[in-house]
This record gives structure tokens, sequence and C-alpha cells, in this order.
DNA sequence: CTAAGCTCTGACCCAACGTCAGGGTCAAGA
DNA sequence: TCTTGACCCTGACGTTGGGTCAGAGCTTAG
């Protein structure tokens, strides 16, 4: 009789030989035989086996489930069939649930990027991955050209000190309005100028006409606006009319 | 500040509470705070945080990638959620292939169970599931009418001790085989007659003739030999010309 | 004063192996 | 003959996400 070393038996089917000598030491399929010196041998009539082991592994029962099945001669067969199939089915249900909730979260993951990169489209941070949306909205203007001309050579510390910078100039902003201040009042112009000012030197050149405008855009879109006023409700309504007395008081 | 008990705040998102001990112990969740007898409180940043957690992990995410998610903001999170969504298409993908070789074993079963109940009925185990095809082929027989009647009372017992008894003639018949008898010798036509005997005290008048025709049909569909010849090769064979002897020796 | 109902930490358990570690066996080549 | 390399063995710990005690402390109501 043709006998088979473990790493052979293995091989041929496609497992590892640790896998066996688990399945050895759990009693689902003890070797036939051991050589002298205590090598495990292989029989046919244990590779069969082990065959049908792997096929009932191949549909998700497990090892206690699969000793059962091989044991139950046919009879009960067709009830445990049908039970796995009943978990894979509910499983499957499960997983499509999740994968609904991730498409719904994803869409909403990537709507908002789209607006943070229309935000920083004007603001420079590089477009490239959502061209469609930003170019067609924004891809003529000066401003952009400028932006996307000097933000190329910007490097992770670049974003991340202009990123505290327009931070902390919010959050001024926030503070303002929960003191009671107005828009039009020097100090909130003051801030608003400072914003002007810091996508002046980061960016491109931003008049005080040119920041009314995008002023008015953080108002308009409730994609922007959505995003200021999670920070402080009426932010972006605030900083529109900031910028607005600040081209009033001071002139283009 | 308001704070929460570790039972409350497990009944409050449904988990339990050793799922918190457990948190706490990875370092996923730990309590902002413990009382001086240290009982660990939960504010409602941390059940915040909670909810995020149990979020992710509804989305199939390990416990290890939530701990990177949540601290991770909102930028890398994207692909994370694109990832995940991959891994879960793919787990998807692996279920539904389990699920269809499922069905196809089933069938495969149910086929060899049909085959198993038109046995039955004839031998006399309770047709009712499988009415169409064991109701078309034999219903109209008395044989099937008669053992229909008589096998309404049997219970387990006794269909263990037929099934046993059965068992024992079929093992000796292929004994006979292995020993080189043939099907006409003195000793086959004995166990076939016994085999009769059986039939005719367990389900309906079964006579000589009658246990010829049924010979005949053993090897006939080829669902019925498979099963003897699973035993045995060659014993539906043995056993059809075993009746046939067994007829023109005895007589009807 | 005691029992009930919380809480704590520590420790073992499950499934299905992966991954060493420490140590034998065996055949071929120097 | 000795060594090297390719296999083989057992034993034991790690992994994931908690479940399930066990032994012990705190607080509160009866």
């Amino acid at each position: 009789m043709t006998t088979y070393t473990i790493s052979q038996a293995a091989q041929a089917s496609g497992i590892s030989v640790r896998t066996l000598h688990h399945y050895d030491a759990i009693q689902l399929l003890v070797p036939s035989r051991r050589s002298d010196n205590g090598y495990r041998r292989y029989t046919e009539a244990d590779l069969n086996r082990l065959a049908d082991i792997l096929f009932y592994r191949a549909l998700g029962f497990s090892l206690k489930q699969i000793d059962r099945v091989l044991k139950d001669q046919t009879d009960h067969r067709v009830t445990l069939l049908r039970e796995q199939k009943q978990r894979i089915d509910e499983h499957i249900a499960r997983l499509q649930a999740m994968r609904e909730q991730l498409v719904i979260n994803l869409e909403q993951e990537e709507n908002t990027m789209k607006t943070k990169d229309m935000f920083n489209a004007l603001n420079g941070f590089d477009p490239d991955q959502y061209e469609e949306e930003v170019q067609q909205r924004w891809g003529g203007t000066d401003a952009y050209k400028e932006s996307a001309q000097r933000t190329k050579h910007y490097d992770k510390e670049d974003w991340a000190r202009y990123q505290r910078d327009a931070d902390a100039l919010n959050q001024n902003m926030a503070t303002l309005i929960q003191n009671g201040y107005a828009a039009t009042s020097d100090e909130a112009v003051a801030v608003v100028e400072q914003m002007r000012q810091l996508i002046d030197t980061w960016f491109y050149p931003c008049s005080r006409a040119m920041h009314a405008q995008l002023g008015e855009m953080y108002v308009m879109d409730e994609r922007f606006s959505a995003s200021y006023d999670n920070l402080q409700p009426g932010l972006a309504r605030f900083i529109m009319q900031a910028t607005a007395a600040n081209l009033a008081k001071n002139g283009e």
C-alpha cells in the first residue's frame, strides 16, 4: 500500500503541514499509520477523507461541523447543508447591509472632499484628482491659474503651516461672534483682513474686492457654508459681511 | 459634568460590560475618569467615541483599524472606507461562490433522497414529503397502499429494528459474493428468501414473483443500484438474479 | 448586620491555524 | 566517517473579540 509523508499530503491538497498537524491534534484526520520513526503516513483513504474535509471547509463549515457531517451517513447531511446555506445567506445579507452603509458613507465623504477641493482650488490645494468640477467652475480664472502655479512646489509642512494659521483665524472669528461683535465692527474687519492677507501670501493676489466675492461664495454654496457653520453657526455669513465691510472701509 | 457607570454605558449602547473592559484594556476607549473607588466613569465625549467605534465595527472594521480611523482626521478616511468596501466585496463574492456550491450539492442530495424515498415507499418509509415522484410512480399499486397503511403506526425503534435486519441481510449477501457463491446457489437463494420475508412481515404481502420484479427494479434504476453497489460491487444485479432463482426454485 | 447589586482585576477559553524553538532522522556528498 | 541539508517530531505562544468564571471590595436598603 502506498502511503504519503505529511509534506506530500500537504502539497497534494494545497494546505500547510501545520494544518495537518492541527487536524491530527483535534482528531479530525488521524493518519492511519506512523512509520517506525514516528512520522505520519497518510494512506489514499486518508487523502480521500482530507478531500472531503476541504470540500466542506470550502463551503464554510467549521471543523467541528465537518467532523459531524462526515460521521453522519448521508441522512442528516441534507439538513446540515440546508442549515449551512441558511447561515451563509444571513452572512451575505449582513455584509450587503454593511456594503450599503459604506457606499452611503463614501458618497458623503466624497461630497465634502469635493467641497474642500473647490475651496482648496481657490486657496491652492492640488486639484488634480477632482479636475471635473473644479476645472469647470474655476479653471478659467486668473486666481486659479496663479494658485495652481504657486502651490505646485509646496510640501506637507507648508500646507500644515497654512492650515494652522487659517484655523486660528477662523477660531478668532468664531470667538468674535460668540462675544456679540458685529461683522462690521473694527475687530471683525481686522480679522477678515488678516484672512485676505493669508490668501494673498500663500496663493494668489487677492484684492479686497475679490475677497468679498469669495465671501459671497462661502454663503452661496451650501457645501462651503456647512463646513464653516459646523465650526460656529452663522460663521460663513459673518465672514461674508466682514469681507464686504472690509472693502467698504478700506477700499480695493 | 454628568458621567455614566460602566453598566449604564453598556446598556445605553447595547454592548456588554466585558466589551467595555476589553476596549479599555486595548486602549481603544479609555474612560476619561475613574471615581475614587476605582470605578470607570464615562463622559458624554466617551460615549460619542463609543458610538463611532460601534459604527465602524458595524461596517466590519477590526478594532485595530477603528483605532486608526478615529485617529486619522477625515483625510485618509476615504481611502480606508474604500479599502473596507473592497474587502467586503471580496468577502461577499467568496460567500456567493459557497452558496452556489451548496445549492448544487443540495440538488444532488435531494435527488438521491428521492431515490431512497422511492425505495422507502415500497418498503414502507413515510413518503409524505416527497409525494410528487413517489406517488406518480408507485401510488397506484396495492403494495404501496398496504405499505402506507401499515407503516403509519411504526415508530423510530421499529424503523431502527427493520433497518438493522435489512442491513444484516445485505451484508450476508455481500459476503456470499466475496466468497464466490453464485446467485443461483442455495445459499444466495436462502438469503434472498429472508429478504422477501422481511418485506412481507414489515410492509406488505410480497410474493416471490413480486420480489423478482422488485429485484429487477434494483438493477434498472441506476439510483437504486448505485446505493447497493456502493456496499458491494455487483450486489444489485446479484440480488436480482437471486430473486429470480428463488421464484424458479420455490414457485410463487 | 447582612444580603443584594454594583464594581474591580486576573485568568482561562473558543477557532484555526502561523510561527518559532529545540531536537530527532535520513540520505548524499566531502 | 563526518557533515550538511531536507524532512519530521512535539510543545508552546500569538492572534481576534470578547464570554465566563473567581475572588474580592463598595454601597445601599432592609
